[in-house]
DNA sequence: CTCAACTCCAACGTTTCCGTTGGATTCTGA
DNA sequence: TCAGAATCCAACGGAAACGTTGGAGTTGAG
């Protein structure tokens, strides 16, 4: 059987991306990781580096696997602030991973994140789109366009970081995530709603 | 010197709640409370069982004092609602610990959490609020009361559970907690804005 | 064919942590 | 005062995880 070096590295990879993102870093073994993969311990350290080196490469392959599927280039109005916030939610249904993989680095609070330069790069573009749109009328000014940015993803974040919360509150109705999607939607769009 | 049971004990959950909140559960060592608290890992077993009971009863206690701590009982209409918010996060900026607390726990996705039936009540008498205020017409009934309860307390929590992003958002302004605060309590009263 | 380089894994030493135990010290009630 | 109960801690056994190593199998260039 011939050597498959970048099929391996994407198993150990996966396979890294479910381990830390249903234990963490801690709670993470390297051993679980490989044999979830199928694979030697050894070759997560010959490829990736010790333990928080591997959580920082997973993070950032992440990372810029959501900055691809969900973009965010003009607000047309409020209600297209509704439509990104149930986009990002839809996102993350779809890839739990992701929001919890950021919910664990920020627990750690390190003082500086993996790959810091790129990301501020990111969330400052997001943060332009909706200062643009400000600028030109289209939402309200009223919340200052970082803050406005940060919330909307708080407001479709909140779900999976605190989903004990969410069903003890939700106890009598089964209201589904259908539901919480359509009242995500509402929200995000009443904070740039115009006044 | 005489025996102190209480004062002991009292050392000894102060130590666990400064440690699980710093490191979560698997971060955490029984070692390293006990020597926080100048005492004996033993006393941590003999008076409170093992790690995960340990952790559940620390959380039971915070969770009590924010109940106390953060009242609410009546919402005049939507400036209401943004001053909740506002205390929500003034609490959370004062008790860090809590926050992180809760958002190990939902890291864990147990099914079922410590002190359920205890917590579903406390958020159903707070959802309950926003119902009565919705049904007599004081706040927007836009948003089911109990997603509108519950993304109250996202935008008031998002800031701690996600600091790294709140700081790379943020990155060209020292915006600080304060002007935070503030569109914290716009949006949180515009969810709520009647039509 | 040969050999150096690369890929992989079983097994290992070391450290760390969990949870317990045996015993010393301190308190209390008779 | 004294016996027994409660409080405390140093030290331990055992398990688990980290990160490494020595060697076996595989490839491709010369």
């Amino acid at each position: 059987m011939a050597w498959n070096t970048a099929e391996t590295k994407r198993k150990l990879k996966d396979a890294a991306v479910a381990e830390f993102a249903a234990h963490g870093l801690d709670g993470t073994t390297m051993e679980k990781i490989a044999r979830r993969a199928g694979l030697n311990k050894e070759r997560l350290y010959s490829y990736f580096g010790d333990k928080p080196q591997l959580f920082a490469t997973v993070l950032a392959d992440e990372l810029n696997k959501v900055a691809a599927a969900v973009p965010l280039t003009e607000i047309e109005g409020p209600q297209a602030v509704g439509d990104y916030a149930a986009d990002v939610y839809d996102y993350h249904s779809a890839h739990p991973e992701l929001t919890r993989l950021l919910l664990w680095e920020g627990l750690m609070d390190l003082p500086e994140v993996p790959d810091e330069a790129a990301r501020t790069d990111y969330y400052r573009a997001k943060v332009a789109v909706f200062e643009r749109a400000q600028r030109e009328g289209r939402i309200s000014g009223r919340i200052p366009a970082a803050d406005l940015a940060f919330l909307v993803l708080a407001l479709a974040g909140w779900w999976y970081a605190v989903p004990q919360m969410a069903r003890m509150m939700h106890a009598d109705k089964a209201s589904g995530a259908a539901s919480n999607r359509t009242a995500l939607k509402e929200a995000a769009a009443r904070l740039a709603a115009p006044e």
